[in-house]
Order: C-alpha cells, then structure tokens, then sequence
DNA sequence: TGAATTCCCATGATATCCCATAAGAACCCA
DNA sequence: TGGGTTCTTATGGGATATCATGGGAATTCA
C-alpha cells in the first residue's frame, strides 16, 4: 500500500528549490515513477501524483469526444502539468508559474492525501481545513462506505 | 510514457523560427519520430504530433463513407500538415500560412496535452485557459471519478 | 543575382549537479 | 536509562551544463 499521507513543511528558497518530503520519495521511488505536479483546476494549490493518474486522463481524453469543452477542461490539466526532476539530494526545482498560482512564499506545505498529494501555502491550507471541520459539525460528515471494492459490486 | 505535458512560451523570430521545447524533442527523438503540425479544424491554434496519431485520423477517416461530409471535413486536417524538420538547434521554421492562422505575433506558446500539443497565441491561449477553469468550478471536474481502471493500473 | 533557407557559432539565462553544513532521528552500547 | 555516535534529511552556496535565441556565413533555388 503506497500512498500519500501526513503533511510536511519544507522550505522553498530562491531558487524555487524544495525538499520532497522522504516518505513521498519512497512511495515514487519503490514504483520507479517519476513525479508530475498540475495546477488544480478548482483550488489555489497544486497537486503531485505519479504516472497512473496522468495516463488515466489521457485515456479518459481519447475515450469521449476530443472536440468538447469537457475535454478542454481535462486537457487545461494535461497542459499545467510537468514531469519533475527529483534531484540526488531529493529536491525539486518549482518554476515560477508554479509559485505563484499557489502563492507560495517561502514555505510549501505538503498534504498528502492518498494516491496524490496537494501543495499549499501553510495559512491557506490552515483554513481550508477549518472550513472542512465546520462543514462537517454543521451539516453532518458525507457517507463514507469502505467495503472491499471490486470483490462483491457494492453500488 | 511519452506525452507532451506543460506550456512553454518560445520566441518565433523574423526569419520564422521557433526553438521545438526541449522536452517535447526528446520525446521524439526517443521515438524517432518526425514531427507533423497541422490547422486545428475548431479552435485557431495549430496542433503538433508523431506520426501515430496521423494514421490514427486515416484510420478513422477510412471507417466513415469516404464521401461523406463529414470524411470531407476531416480530409482538411490531412491536408494542411506538414512533416517539420528540426534543425541541430532545435529549431523548426514555420511556414508563413501557419503563423498566419494562428495569427501568431513574435511568440509562440506550445501546450501539451497528452499525445499531441497545440501552439497558440499567448493571449488567446491564457483566455482559453480562464474558461475552462471557470467551467471547471462551476460545473465541476468532468467525471474523474475514474476509479481504478483494470485491476492494476501501473505501466 | 536576389531571396529564401540551411548551417554554424556566440551569448546569456536558467536549470542541473555537486559539495558542505546542520538539525533531527534512530541506534548502540554500556 | 543515559550518553554518545551514526544516518538520514533538509537546506544553503557555488560550479557546470543545457537551452533558447540572435546574428551572420554558406548554400540553394528560381
């Protein structure tokens, strides 16, 4: 089970240089996946996530109407995504563009959440839990339903 | 996993040239395959790819009654490509007839999404870009609830 | 012969690599 | 249990390689 969990705050210096967090590393590197990070397409944050993902939106591009506007709006995340390099002391580099969609200054924080991970600048990641916390006491927490998948159809 | 993923915004010069990203030329090189760009049959960019996804148009031109209006139409893509050579320096030249429909102005803006890449003007490009997002948080993300695809998705 | 195109080289910016340091965590041995 | 040692990880600085791009010479074609 190699997933993303936990969150981390590394710094980012001038370079646009961050440490990945160790754990997130070994995940990639018991795969051999390399790493691509994407603007989300609804949140001020970026995301990271290894190849299955990518391939899984290109797969979904080809399979529906490549002239849509729903087609568009997956291909916006194809053409904000990059492959990073991940160099030997575990670093990445994050171009500028990166940085400032997320707002990101000097510290990048990293919250893992399971097969992708998401970067956000620490005080809106902050809220943004808040308002999670809120909604949940307020209107009730969504059904969660965790039987086996796949084995016995639920649904 | 070869695929033409993030923007890069490329001087086109006086004499017509544009630097290839160095990222989309290794994909093909890698796949010694030559590049093919062509007028987008919807949107007013011109869009870049190997040779599979060429045989991919034949092939589904072919599938349809060849006289039909719609093979027709699709025949124009056909017709407007063209195999660009890539100079030592990475460098291909375009034709005045592509920088024209593209109304390309001293820049060119190269978006990879998946197996192909569009190049645009920079302005219609961020424009394009804003609508999709837009749709993106109002109707939300187009069914990405892909679940996991087979039983394993890796490679 | 003139225009267009290909080839070659120079340059600056930027990314990539390498080394050094420091803080923590894990470990070991008494 | 405590104290010291070794590893791992994060982070800073500086050297090197790669890439985009401008200019000009050589070549081709009409």
């Amino acid at each position: 089970m190699d997933l993303f969990l936990s969150t981390y705050e590394n710094k980012l210096d001038a370079k646009g240089r961050v440490s990945v967090p160790a754990p997130y590393r070994s995940v990639l590197e018991r795969n051999r996946s390399p790493l691509y990070i994407y603007k989300s397409l609804t949140l001020p944050c970026l995301e990271g996530c290894g190849p299955e993902r990518i391939s899984q939106i290109v797969d979904a591009i080809d399979d529906m109407d490549s002239l849509s506007k729903e087609a568009e709006v997956l291909q916006t995340m194809l053409f904000s995504a990059q492959e990073m390099k991940i160099n030997s002391d575990g670093r990445m580099l994050l171009p500028a563009e990166f940085v400032e969609f997320a707002e990101l200054d000097g510290v990048a924080l990293f919250a893992g959440i399971g097969r992708s991970f998401q970067i956000w600048r620490p005080d809106r990641h902050q809220q943004r839990e808040l308002e999670s916390r809120e909604q949940a006491s307020e209107r009730g927490v969504p059904r969660l339903t965790l039987g086996r998948r796949g084995s016995q159809g639920d649904r």
